[in-house]
DNA sequence: ACATAATGTTAAAGCTATTAACTTTAGGCC
DNA sequence: GGCCTAAAGTTAATAGCTTTAACATTATGT
């Protein structure tokens, strides 16, 4: 904060718990979840260390209001591929698979603050982040409405939906921290996403002419 | 430390590296991996909080080498259910699939030290950890003796191999982390994996089907 | 206007990581 | 055995972060 800006600040900042979910954010795209230093997102936020404790109950509770902004804009991406293509369609599930991977791979940084430990740590009466179920809501349904599509009556859409969640978040979990680098392999996600969504969803099909017989 | 162990104990510890491997273990057992702190581990193994860096660069080294005792650990247990299963079964890749997603249960608490961020922030010249290069190795082998065994051809057993190495680990890690709670799912995480496994399974032989024609 | 709640600030306590300087012990070599 | 050196501990100090308490300023409703 330069002298100019101090003597142009007024006392009340006016939106500082935005201002600090924001900093936030950007703090943790720059420097990864574990550094993070609320101090850091105070300072950018050009007040003192203690203010954001208006606001917040703690460090942990800022983090999770970033969860919420980023799993937000998770249902938002979901909600356009949805629009995008045609209900209850195959590429519509996969693209669908494909939008998740893209998301966590491009917030890298958040990935462990999303889908970490920290997601364990919630306390007692806090809400749980809407953006998730939501997202995995919209998700559910356009499963179902493919298993509808399909005439799969046997299978229940949200074991599908499970396994393809798990899929998509496995393989963009352990592309995000290199551990296919490790093992001197380097895959196309999006191929073996595609291709092994596809034996998923055939798994279905094959369950539904297994019944038949 | 009590008085008596005080007088009890030598200058020299003898085996403080070790200790201090398994004190950190033990806390991160005990209370995540977030929360664990250097010096709990040192006063647990008896010393003082500088002692440490007489034998790890810095809390992060020290962290890697409890990765590497951890994966180690999984290798074990892979090698143990390799050899209670016959080799190229389709049994015996499910088994291992169970293996790898009761590990990942069992050590809730090492979930993001294994698999998270602090994986990326391995520093300049370190050695890569074996425990998790030699696990994947022997599951790929038990791979490829499937492949063999089932006559597919067409297929690259690697690619294969990650695909249920990303369904095992995304199921694991969002049920680990709760995931399917947020969103009100509570399913059967052995049946989802077998359920899966199998369709990934069978994916590869309709891909060999399909080239026969 | 004024009372009061909201929102900031400063100062301080309590932890942690890490380093520097000093001490004790172990082991090789005469 | 005695001595030298390196390894492995210790204490003390620095620097940074989180969180709280006490105090200051601004908004707001009556």
């Amino acid at each position: 904060m330069t002298a100019a800006d101090k003597k142009n600040r007024r006392y009340h900042h006016g939106d500082l718990r935005n201002a600090l979910i924001v900093a936030a954010a950007e703090l943790i795209e720059e420097g990864g979840c574990d550094d993070f230093a609320l101090v850091d997102a105070a300072r950018r936020a050009g007040v003192s260390s203690a203010a954001p404790y208006r606001h917040f109950r703690d460090r942990e509770d800022l983090l999770q209001a970033v969860v919420e902004l980023a799993s937000w804009e998770l249902s938002c991406r979901t909600r356009k591929v949805l629009a995008e293509h045609p209900r209850g369609s195959r590429e519509c599930i996969l693209a669908l698979g494909k939008c998740y991977v893209s998301f966590v791979t491009d917030h890298g940084a958040f990935y462990d603050l999303l889908w970490g430990d920290s997601s364990n740590r919630r306390q007692g009466s806090q809400p749980p982040p809407t953006g998730k179920r939501e997202g995995f809501g919209l998700f559910l349904s356009a499963v179902a409405a493919w298993c509808d599509g399909s005439a799969v009556t046997e299978q229940d859409p949200l074991d599908l939906s499970l396994k393809l969640w798990a899929l998509a978040h496995g393989l963009a979990g352990l592309a995000m921290h290199h551990q296919f680098d490790l093992i001197d392999a380097s895959p196309d996600i999006d191929e073996l996403l595609a291709s092994a969504g596809n034996s998923l969803l055939d798994g279905v099909e094959l369950a539904r002419d297994h019944t038949k017989r």
